[in-house]
DNA sequence: ACCTGAACACCGTTCAAGT
DNA sequence: ACCTGAACACCGTTCAAGT
């Protein structure tokens, strides 16, 4: 399977951020190496280097390839500004759960594409469209966080408590120490037996808790006070 | 300044996450790597595995180490949760945002080591204690995520755009193809001329949306109704 | 009990050169 | 214009050995 392809295609932008995608998601994020791509792509890996300018570059460009995934929301008329939210963001998140690399890597980023940009803006729109002011836009922004992503934070990840470790000093943790953690998850038992959580329901949880603070906001005719007029 | 040092106090996990903690405040997370945190303790790097699992277990050991360095929040009387919570978060948030590694780490962690559950616990007895169901205290959990650290996710960091990426497709983009942004950091610029975003304003006002969107439901009676039982 | 030396199997990226 | 070879300066971690 080697020395006997047919001459490659020239490679480009493009080519090389799929490829990182479907390494990404047939052997995990930690397989997407300069190296490790390269030898998928049948190229040495300084190849890719005229393709990308470096590692963060391609991670940036694996973020846009999500984003390019991401189902065209049909436009709601602006009143229905939460239903046009609740549409884009749980569109969003169909795509970034189908990955399961794109958390950590959108987390991770730092810079802003034009695609980034794009999504920011679309999502900006819903606010400023529906009647909300630049200001108070701009603070809903920051609250919905990676939420504009269709994620949020895993806050209980398989059992409480972690594997292993040896060197640290305790084992499992005793749950009678943390009553209230278990008193939650006992309660979470009874509701879904055997179950972990459900990251949707969740998701749709705390979306629609913040859609319902955002509104009362608006509603009392929010605004941030300027510090320097506020005596 | 090598080999004339006094005999060394032998290491011990303490010690050992205390440097990780100094180096990376001082050089950053980057520079903390198994080699350079032993040469910073004058020691091979395998000195450390005695005292450490592995590198996930020695970050593991600097957000512990974190969460020592949060202050004691006094009890208040549970009715007054919303003040007892935002206390607590501020607390927390004025040790994460005095250690430029902190979000990041904590955004990677995997595992809950007994001192993250405490404090996962100290923040769920404030719901309970206040009368909050334990489902409803589960899932508003969920909805703070890393906002029980004391942060949230940075949305418009630097400018719009990055720098000057090379083989990517755009130079800086133009601002008239993002008017919702441009609008809303117009109308921040009008605000506090000359100055980024204050994270410190972005986090009181998304708590305190979403501690207002808490009190509603609760006082609405909800509960995650059963899936089971919905016909 | 605690630390060391040498090695293994990797990284991202540069430079100068090839076609 | 696009790709290659060799090298540089790193990683985390194992194994067997030293004191």
């Amino acid at each position: 399977m080697r020395g006997t392809e047919a001459p490659r295609k020239p490679l480009n932008r493009a080519r090389v951020v799929a490829a990182a995608v479907a390494l990404a998601d047939d052997e995990g994020i930690d397989a997407v190496s300069m190296r490790g791509l390269a030898e998928d792509l049948g190229v040495v890996p300084m190849a890719l280097y005229k393709h990308v300018a470096d590692k963060e570059d391609l991670l940036d460009g694996m973020v846009d390839a999500l984003i390019a995934e991401m189902p065209a929301t049909p436009p709601l008329p602006p009143r229905q500004w939460q239903e046009g939210l609740r549409v884009m963001l749980l569109g969003a998140r169909s795509v970034v759960i189908s990955h399961a690399w794109a958390r950590r890597v959108i987390e991770t980023r730092t810079s802003r594409t034009p695609a980034v940009l794009d999504h920011m803006e679309r999502v900006t729109q819903i606010f400023l469209r529906a009647g909300f002011s630049a200001d108070l836009t701009h603070h809903v922004m920051h609250l919905l966080g990676n939420r504009i992503w269709g994620f949020s934070p895993e806050l209980f990840n398989e059992s409480a408590g972690s594997a292993d470790r040896k060197p640290g000093k305790g084992g499992t943790p005793d749950p009678a120490n943390y009553p209230g953690i278990l008193a939650i998850t006992a309660d979470a038992q009874t509701r879904r037996p055997g179950a972990g959580c459900d990251e949707d329901f969740e998701f749709a949880f705390g979306l629609d808790t913040i859609i319902d603070g955002i509104a009362r906001r608006r509603r009392a005719g929010w605004t941030s006070t300027k510090p320097k007029e506020k005596p």
